[in-house]
DNA sequence: TAATCTGTTCAATTTAAATTGAACACAATG
DNA sequence: CATTGTGTTCAATTTAAATTGAACAGATTA
């Protein structure tokens, strides 16, 4: 197959323009939304070229998309006999996918977090305090961490119902 | 009060840095950040000028970010006798920070999503689809999507338990 | 009425992020 | 060995988003 131009079909740019807007909200290249948008769609597995050529983008996006996407386990490398491209199929369990995501992209984010409060704290002893204000907003801080520890667990939770 | 300069306490700045960096988790401008840090640790309301001063930021950025923040009830005017601007507090409670949140800037996202899925339905219909590949993928959006619709009352839930 | 105060708007600019494409590395093939 | 195929890297570029600041609108005061 050559470079030629290759038209998406309704289906697909919808699809793809469903994802798209979902990498939007979380925080991740259009490039990557656009290659799971397809992948997703696909009878079959494809290769960065086909990928590259049906979306009309550079090798390097491509790449790194695809890198992106294999981070969080979003696609799967299959094998092709005869073939050595790497050919790739969308993962089709949102547990998985989720909880790819929640480790690679959420965790460390809220580790940092963490982190953050701690010096938090110790910044907190060497200020004078005398109305309680600020004792109280660094309480009220380490409330809503801990409830926001608590979320991720219960939403993969309940995202990861059967498949 | 000049606009002379105004160096943000190591504790302050630490507060701020937590709140820029959750700001960029949630999609928001990093100046919307800066403010609610601010306001979260401040001492007592605070007026645009104020907060243009501590931060060093333009008046076009600092009413905005302002904007954003009232848009989904992170803050609250409160009136200040004997002055005629306005003055902002951080908002306490995380139930009502996060359901205005949810609902101004994540339900309008779910429910395009929405839209389009229905969009997708109905091409599907046009598509010709002997493999039945097609209908699956669909179907698999459908029970995703669904998924998804039951998270966000679940967290809203959990991050609201008291305050 | 004019002068001042407060906050908003928006075109121009700056900044940060994504994308490109050429150079590269490595493996497989002839 | 040289050549071809495949994928990665990264400096330069493009694109999108945030920020700036001047102009503006409305409200208040003199």
């Amino acid at each position: 197959m050559k470079d030629s131009v290759n038209v998406l079909s309704a289906l697909e740019s919808e699809v793809v323009a469903l994802f798209v807007r979902m990498a939007d909200l979380l925080n991740l290249p259009r490039s990557v939304g656009e290659l799971y948008g397809i992948l997703f769609i696909a009878e079959s597995p494809m290769c960065l070229d086909d990928l590259r050529i049906k979306l009309n983008i550079s090798k390097g996006s491509t790449s790194q998309g695809l890198k992106i996407l294999r981070s969080f386990g979003a696609i799967r490398v299959v094998y092709v006999p005869g073939d050595r491209k790497d050919f790739y199929v969308a993962e089709s369990s949102l547990r998985k996918i989720a909880s790819g995501f929640a480790n690679e992209q959420i965790q460390p984010h809220l580790e940092s977090g963490s982190d953050r409060l701690e010096r938090i704290q110790e910044l907190l002893k060497e200020e004078v305090d005398v109305s309680g204000t600020l004792h109280e907003r660094v309480e009220r801080l380490e409330n809503w961490q801990k409830r926001a520890n608590q979320v991720l667990p219960v939403v993969l939770k309940l995202i990861g119902g059967k498949g």
